[in-house]
DNA sequence: GTCTATATGGCGATAGAC
DNA sequence: GTCTATCGCCATATAGAC
């Protein structure tokens, strides 16, 4: 499959973007990237922050549904959390585009950019993973306890680089099924987990 | 207590740079922010990257110590976590300037950055925690466990403005006291916590 | 230690040919 | 839809007076 110009540009903007922020990305950079010149871009695009702004709510959109096969099983809400948490360290692993480009976000959006951010992103998978932990038993500060895991699991892989330097640590703690199996166990059971029983 | 020149340039880049982040600071504007021209600047400083370099160990080394009293006091393992997990929301709640600049950092720093932070400012707090962990009859994977607790902290309250525009918020979730309430009672036993016995 | 003035180059964005 | 050429501005950094 192909890509259209303006494709190519978005997904090669998503990479640049994600890499370096807005400000230290330039349109000749890009340009370069792309192996046009900068009055192309300005075709597709009026101008840089439109450009910036296409290029989040593209990367966005590719993950936004990735979750669903998740929430679409029949099975137990155990087992739905337990495999929600595996296929987000994984997708947070594998794309590091897209979890640079959100803790950007989160630093740099206003708050029209968080709303669209959470509404057209993060909404829908919130909601069932919400769902999931009301049908556990936690009826209290629900809302609190899916933040706290999405929280979690973005920060633990994001502070990967720096861990490395901090006593203790194993390569095994930055294994996708390590840290999903841990980070299960530290939501149903807290940090005792299941430490007593091997 | 007066600031010298220099103290003052590094506490307003400190600022800024938090704020905006490296590329998106000029010289000019931390100048104009300071009220000197932007050659006083380069009297203290050889140039930009080593203004920002300071700025962060500036940042960095006003917080290290924060935490100490914690740790000297002769108090159980149990309510050693709990004190330290609220001054830790505490600091990250008051202090924007030192939870964005960190976050900034876990983005754009190269491996010896991230060397120089984790064993300049995070070493001895992260040993002191796990220590504690360990106490607690916890000795498997105390790294990951102890860096989930500094993961799941700081992006919780970095989370805050997006959480607004997700179902089920509510004003009480983002109050120092209560984060740091359930983040030790996860911690201690998990999401479902103590619903239970209320 | 701080200023004014300036060198040098990269920036976002546009005009107009093809 | 893409190019070359260019405008006007702002960036980092320096020179030299006070």
């Amino acid at each position: 499959m192909s890509l259209s110009s303006k494709e190519h540009i978005l997904q090669t903007a998503v990479s640049l973007f994600s890499k370096q922020g807005f400000a230290a990305v330039s349109m000749r950079d890009l340009a370069k990237a792309v192996d046009m010149s900068t009055a192309a871009l300005y075709h597709h695009f009026s101008n840089k922050q439109a450009l910036y702004l296409s290029a989040v709510q593209f990367a966005f959109t590719k993950q936004a549904s990735a979750f669903d096969a998740v929430w679409q099983t029949e099975l137990p809400a155990q087992e739905k959390l337990r495999r929600f948490v595996h296929c987000f360290v994984l997708v947070l692993t594998k794309d590091a585009d897209f979890r640079c480009l959100i803790q950007r976000e989160l630093l740099d959006a206003d708050a029209e950019r968080m709303q669209l951010l959470a509404e057209g992103v993060f909404f829908e998978q919130f909601r069932q993973l919400a769902h999931v932990i009301a049908q556990l038993g936690m009826t209290q500060h629900v809302h609190f306890k899916a933040l706290s895991m999405i929280a979690l699991v973005c920060n633990l892989i994001q502070m990967q680089p720096l861990s490395r330097y901090l006593p203790g640590w194993q390569a095994e703690h930055e294994q996708v099924d390590f840290i999903a199996e841990q980070v299960t166990d530290l939501f149903m059971n807290g940090l005792k987990g299941s430490e007593g029983s091997i």
